[in-house]
DNA sequence: TAAAGAAGTGAACCATGATTCACACCTATT
DNA sequence: AATAGGTGTGAATCATGGTTCACTTCTTTA
C-alpha cells in the first residue's frame, strides 16, 4: 500500500464538495430544480460533468441534498422564533414564527417557490415532505403546549399544524410560481397572520 | 372538392376523442399523471400510437383536458354545496363545502392525490392553478358574504379563501401522496373543519 | 522514483417517452 | 369510378439529460 488520503487531501474534497453545493443551490435559486442539470451545475462549477458524480452518486442525491441545505437555515429561523430565549405567550410566538416564515418566504422568491412548491421529480419530493414536516413539527409542538395552559382551544396539534403549512404555501409562495409579484409585503403578510391566529386560538 | 365530414362522422370522431379521454382519466386515477404515457393510452384504447395525435396536439394538451375533465365534477360538487338551492347560514354551507372536498378527496385516492398534489410537467401545473383557482373562487365568494352581512369578522376573502384551499390541500390529499393509509374517515375530517371555521368565523 | 489509490475528463452511452411520417385504408362528393 | 379529405398505423426519429468508462493526472507512501 502507498497511498492514504491525509488532512489536506479531505480537506480538498470537502471544499470541492461544499463548492458544488453551493454553485447548485444558486442555480436553484435562479431557476428552481428544473434548471438544475449535471451538465450545467460542471460548467457552472468549472469541472466536467464526470468529475459532478466523484461527489454525488446520482441526481437523486444531489438534489437531496441541495434540498436540504437550502432548507436547514429556514426551518432554523421559525425554529428560533417559534421557542425564543425570552419566554412569551404562544400566542405571541405563533405570530412570530408565521411572520418570519412569510417575510424570508417573499425574499427567498424563487428558491422558496422551489422549496415549497415547484414541481420536482419524484425523488426530491420526498425530501420536501421531510422538509414540510419539520415545519409542521415545529408548529405542533408550539400548538400542543398552547393547548395546555389553556391559551388555545382544543385542537388536533396535528392537523392544526399541517394546515398551517399548507396556508402558509398556498397563500405566500404558489403565487410566485404564477410569476404574481409581491407589490406590498404587509398587505399579504397581515391578513395571513390574522387568519393563522384566528384558527389556532 | 369531394369531401366533407357528416353528422355520422363527427359523431364517431367525438366518441374516440371521449373514449380517449376516459382512458387516460382512469390511467391517472390508478397510476396518476407520472403513469399516463402515449403509448400506454394508446394501448389500453387498442389504438396505434400516432393516432393519438390525431386527437390531441400533444401530450400537454393531453393532460390539460384530462385535468379539466377530472376536475369538473369536483369543482361542481363543492360549488353546490357552497350555493345550495334551500338558504341555509354562510356557516353552515362553509362547513358543507369543506366537507364535501373532504370526502371525495378521501373517496378519490390517488385522482385526489394527481389532481392536487402529485409533481408533474408545468402545462399540466398551469391547469391545477386554474382548478385551485376554482375552488378558491368558490370559498372567496362565501366568504365575501359572509363579511358582508356579519356573519364572519372582517378578512381578506381572497387570502382567506386561498388559505382554505392551501389546508385542503395539504392536510388532506398530501398524506395520501406518503401512501398513509386514512384509517378513519372522520377523525380527519372533524378536526379540519372546526380550523376551518374558527379561521373563517 | 515506482506503485497505488484518488480525482478529473468528456465523449459515448443509455433510458425514457414524446413526436413524426410515409403509407394504407376509409368516407363523402361529383 | 375518380377525387379529396380524414383516420389509423407503428416503426423510426428526436430530445433531453442522467450515467458510465477508459484514460490521464495528481498525491501520497515506500
Amino acid at each position: 500500500m502507498s497511498y492514504r488520503p491525509t488532512a489536506k487531501t479531505r480537506a480538498r474534497r470537502k471544499a470541492q464538495h461544499e463548492s458544488l453545493l453551493k454553485t447548485a443551490v444558486s442555480i436553484v435559486a435562479r431557476d428552481g430544480f428544473q434548471g438544475l442539470t449535471i451538465s450545467r451545475l460542471a460548467r457552472e462549477t468549472g469541472i466536467a460533468t464526470g468529475t459532478v458524480y466523484k461527489y454525488f452518486d446520482s441526481k437523486a442525491h444531489l438534489c437531496a441534498e441541495v434540498f436540504r441545505r437550502a432548507t436547514e437555515r429556514e426551518v432554523e429561523m421559525v425554529q428560533a422564533a417559534s421557542f425564543p430565549e425570552q419566554p412569551a405567550s404562544c400566542r405571541q410566538r405563533l405570530t412570530d414564527a408565521v411572520t418570519i416564515f412569510a417575510e424570508r418566504a417573499i425574499l427567498g422568491g424563487q428558491l422558496a417557490y422551489a422549496l415549497i412548491a415547484e414541481p420536482v421529480a419524484p425523488a426530491v419530493e420526498q425530501e420536501r415532505l421531510i422538509y414540510r414536516k419539520a415545519y409542521a413539527g415545529i408548529f405542533e409542538q408550539l400548538i400542543e403546549e398552547g393547548v395546555k395552559i389553556n391559551e388555545f382551544p382544543d385542537q388536533s396539534p396535528s392537523v392544526s399544524a399541517a394546515a398551517l403549512v399548507g396556508i402558509l404555501a398556498e397563500v405566500l409562495v404558489a403565487p410566485l410560481g404564477r410569476g404574481d409579484a409581491v407589490t406590498d409585503q404587509n398587505q399579504l403578510i397581515d391578513p395571513i397572520r390574522e387568519f393563522c391566529l384566528r384558527a389556532i386560538t
